[in-house]
DNA sequence: CGGTGCATTGACAAGGGTCAAATGTTGTGG
DNA sequence: CCACAACATTTGACCCTTGTCAATGCACCG
């Protein structure tokens, strides 16, 4: 129904100036020597924006680079054999695209941007060679790999046993830990995914997203203007994610 | 409640004798030149049994081996910082553990056997040290490894979206196929886990791991007597787990 | 202005969690 | 080998959460 797009733009159809792309909001190069620095934006290559529902890249292309969002936002979707479609990543600014495909060696989803958003295409192989010379970076590259990874399955399998109430909870903590971390306000920022999309990441109906949205709301743990955000209570929030709301199990 | 053991068996701790280790079994070195596999075998150290209960390996210790599991089984239990405690893996006979701790560099959970279990030390560096000589394995561990995860990756958010029914027949579909793969019969089998163990690691309470076997016993899909399982209609079960109960979202 | 898509809200039903009790099952000490 | 304790499983009753269906309100766009 919300078919990811039929205009596709590749990485590669994309017009590439030559100029380097500034990567020093991106959190892959924090603390890292200067000059290494320079080395890594000398390879990012800045692309043409990609438009509202276009893909950056699409599920089972073949695997050749990292992008860094620069502005805008993505969902990444899955489309599974028995034909579900799944949102399974958001990628806001200052984050990295595409490191799930290097173990495949394939995109495991296709990128659609919720907005405008414009990147840099790092390609992995010159990534990977500057990776040979600065062992730093390539310890960063794979510890920021299976950190991902690492923390999306420990927090899928709390989503598992939580309730939408807490699903929703831990979905604002975690979004205003990553602007946070990117240098935005933890506090007040805009989501141009859909409620739908909200659900469908969390495994929840977007009519119980609308309603849970109400409830804090009522609650004054965040004021919502459609898809502005503005967490009021995040202290509340954050315990509230926490603590309660675990279901099945003995604890 | 159930906790992981306060009589741990390290593996450093285990008597360990000198004959190598067969792995024929292992899906590791399937389709290997036989000189590779014999080189594997060399590395691999045979362990006295970890009795029921005991620990393999515990959470946050610092990675130093795989270990191949010859016979018996074992859970893997992660505990989060809220202190939650969840069953995230089982091993099963000819499956490999610890892969998962590779990328972090210590185990992300406990293992405990859940009955007298026989397993092959696979220590690590002299792993890799071969994986250098043999381009192929090392492929072949990572490809297990991100196969692994991307598998898992995909389950959870699948499970976020299934009915009780759904997720345990994909759970004894999946588990047939396991048995087989290892050349197990995938109709009949014993498992050692306790149906709180499933039920957690489905992100259910065992009343309804409980209750839905039962309905699936009168349904002829399953004969189940305790731990002893039966596999009446395979094909049935895969059809369900497949077809039907998606909740939440348009397909 | 009449679509098309998103969001909110209500009514309703069912899936599954919780609590509690009954019934096996396993393990241990005598 | 028995008795008893500790644990696992099953089953029942109840009701909360959340999915489903449907109607309405908003926005944006041609």
């Amino acid at each position: 129904m919300t078919n990811p797009s039929n205009v596709v733009s590749f990485a590669s159809q994309h017009g590439v100036d030559c100029r380097s792309c500034h990567l020093s909001s991106l959190c892959l190069p924090r603390g890292l020597p200067l000059e290494d620095i320079a080395e890594l934006n000398g390879i990012a290559q800045p692309l043409a924006p990609v438009r509202k529902r276009e893909a950056l890249f699409l599920q089972g292309m073949p695997f050749t680079s990292l992008f860094a969002v620069r502005s805008g936002s993505l969902k990444q979707v899955t489309t599974t054999e028995t034909d579900e479609y799944l949102v399974t990543t958001f990628f806001l600014p200052g984050e990295l695209a595409g490191l799930d495909a290097i173990a495949e060696g394939s995109y495991p989803g296709s990128a659609v941007a919720l907005e405008t958003t414009t990147v840099c295409e790092l390609p992995f192989e010159q990534l990977d060679a500057l990776c040979m010379r600065v062992p730093e970076l390539r310890q960063r590259v794979y510890r920021n790999l299976s950190q991902d990874v690492h923390n999306e399955r420990l927090m899928l399998r709390l989503l598992l046993r939580r309730t939408a109430d807490v699903r929703l909870a831990c979905f604002f903590v975690a979004m205003s830990a990553r602007f946070r971390r990117r240098g935005y306000s933890p506090y007040r920022f805009q989501l141009a995914m859909s409620r739908g999309d909200i659900g469908n990441y969390l495994g929840l109906t977007m009519e119980t997203v609308s309603r849970t949205l109400a409830r804090y709301q009522q609650q004054r743990l965040l004021d919502i203007r459609g898809r502005d955000f503005h967490i009021l209570d995040l202290e509340a929030l954050t315990r509230f994610a926490e603590e309660s709301g675990r279901r099945g199990v003995n604890g």
